[in-house]
DNA sequence: GTATGATTGAAACAGTTGTTTTAATCGTGC
DNA sequence: GCACGATTAAAACAACTGTTTCAATCATAC
């Protein structure tokens, strides 16, 4: 449409790419009003503080890639037959992995911020985030758990936080180029660590068995 | 010995509690040295710069971490016979988990800075660690390599972010409480992921199957 | 006891921060 | 053409930042 995006979405592009440069609070308002070719002011017209910008760039992103999966879960689940696991799982780390493969580094350099975000643990920020990600982790612990039957609560929760962080770690960590083979690798480690979960937890010291279930 | 602490070490504890809490660039000096009862100017005497005691933070910790690492990995090796898989996992992530765990929460907080140093990509702190950090992990890959003939480089250094990430995610998002417990799950998460990819890749869609290995 | 070097105390420095304010400008509907 | 709301511009604000300075204090060795 217009030759130049308007003010408001210049403002959201800079700040993204100058947060996952520098950090959020590293960065000042003043560059990113000069990145984004616009006033001083008018960040704190637009969005109303800096707090409030720093969401704003989260919510963008989170809101396509958080639809992205469930849209892919969806499908998945559609034929009223459950998914298989892998399949669960690709739903949860395609999309992520995809994203961050995205046109040129914008999803890279994101995921770099979310990992900030993820740090910064106790302000309103992460909790903001949280309530948005819970949505999203209850769906898929309840279709991973129906895929996967026979571990508690307690652990498939803990069993997701373990891919979470590799998923959230590798995301920040490798170059965009290879994505797809990446994304494969994770969900076929991840889907070998939740099998592995339903066993019988071995016994300490003891040589370990490999139980396959149905 | 002394009833209160050097200086020098009020410092590094009150510095490493507050960037846990605040951020490093969110905790000025003056809330250091006041949590400290110590003189504003005593950081920049003692450490040089804001820069110096943030890295100096780090090394404390992170060498007692390596050196139990290392130590538990030496242990497990020290018979000529080569270790389990499972033992140099162990290896890698208990002294991490029970450092976690460690006396009140000050491994917890101190593993939360760790992942904002992550998060920290480019600049010189990262690059510190990453240095003390490959060190390391050039030892457990090869330890891993042994154990676990059949990966290649390329993708057992992969398989290595993926743990990497899963134990990092998890120690900053655990509670201290049930270290030991997350631990042997992570262990068998993490060697079940490793093992899966030691088998040849499944063709897309195929119902995947396990092979067990030696 | 006194001289010497390490440490601390209090104040000042120069620079930057987010935010606010006021005036100027722009776009649109009448 | 004109008026009115939305947007931008530029400057000023008050507060806070890391760092430096310089005198006061402390501990220690002689």
């Amino acid at each position: 449409m217009t030759a130049t995006p308007a003010t408001c979405d210049r403002i959201l592009d800079a700040a993204e790419r100058l947060f996952a440069e520098e950090g959020f609070y590293a960065t000042s308002l003043r560059q990113i009003t000069q990145a984004a070719e616009a006033n001083l002011a008018a960040v704190n017209y637009h969005f109303g503080s800096k707090q409030a910008l720093i969401l704003a760039v989260f919510r963008r992103r989170l809101d396509a890639l958080n639809k992205a999966r469930l849209a892919r879960l969806d499908q998945a689940q559609e034929g009223n037959a459950a998914p298989e696991l892998e399949d669960v799982l690709e739903a949860l780390i395609v999309p992520a992995l995809a994203f961050t493969h995205g046109s040129a580094d914008d999803g890279h350099r994101f995921m770099r911020i979310l990992m900030r975000a993820f740090a910064d643990r106790d302000d309103q920020l992460h909790r903001a985030l949280s309530a948005e990600y819970a949505h999203v982790m209850r769906r898929f612990a309840s279709a991973i758990a129906t895929a996967l039957p026979g571990l508690s609560e307690r652990r498939l929760r803990r069993q997701l936080d373990f891919i979470v962080g590799a998923l959230t770690y590798t995301m920040a960590e490798s170059t965009s180029s290879d994505a797809r083979e990446i994304a494969d690798d994770l969900v076929q480690f991840a889907a070998a660590g939740l099998r592995s979960a339903v066993s019988v937890r071995h016994p300490d010291g003891a040589p370990r068995t490999l139980e396959i279930h149905s």
